[in-house]
DNA sequence: CCAACCCATCGATATTCGTCGATGGATACT
DNA sequence: AGTATCCATCGACGAATATCGATGGGTTGG
């Protein structure tokens, strides 16, 4: 539970392997892929990546109607994009006046923010 | 074409945003993203993740029958996820005998090869 | 040659996803 | 008060996706 693999190493006479034995995979944890495959998936689509590059580079925080006015989409998409951004613990907002501005999360974990450094620098 | 961004900065007599007017967004490639994305895409599933961490450790090629016995997953399901990484340009095959072995792309570009250190290891 | 194994592909199905229009709440300008 | 702007949410719809069973092509061992 929590890790997936299997078995014990597979046999061969001449180093090959054998039918019908599969051989042991490594460790890898359950828990962990699933949590990093949702990152993954927040940043799997061009107009959320956009916009997370979009927010990685500003120097000040960005609101909705900018995004709706840059990128060829309406309001409610780009509104739905940044709640997944936002439920994927990558984006933070702070609503001042009519506005709510959006900006990268501030307490990224340090893994997440080195990969986002990966990713767009 | 091939950029995102716009229009003017926004102006404010107190140094807030004016009404109507939507401001300037740092410049994002829109190939960069369409390429980015779809490799986000293809790590966007916990069970291709579990696959491409298991091929970045495994220190031998895998077989398809290997991640079938290990995730529970069917042998259609398991050779699909392998496709989708083939296509996403991140892992070769190479048929000998009976089976296909798999590992990560060899010439793996630079870039790639960083995220998926930052993202695994 | 036949049986067993490995694998890709096809067809089907249920679910998720991206997008939009419509609506309503909040705030601010006149 | 009335109007305009910003935004979240809802409902809907088509497209993409993950999964399975069935099928068939290769390859090997008996």
């Amino acid at each position: 539970m929590g890790v997936v693999g299997l078995k014990t190493i597979p046999l061969s006479p001449a180093g090959e392997r054998v039918r019908g034995v599969c051989c042991n995979l490594p460790r890898v944890s359950e828990t962990w892929a699933e949590s990093r495959a949702d990152l993954m998936k927040a940043l799997g689509d061009p107009t959320r990546l956009t916009m997370v590059a979009s927010l990685w580079r500003a120097a000040a925080p960005i609101c909705i109607c900018d995004f709706t006015a840059g990128l060829g989409l309406t309001q409610p998409t780009i509104s739905h994009h940044m709640a997944k951004l936002k439920e994927a613990g990558l984006v933070e907002s702070e609503k001042r006046g009519i506005w709510i501005y959006y900006r990268l999360r501030d307490k990224l974990p340090t893994e997440t923010r080195e990969l986002l450094s990966r990713l767009i620098d």
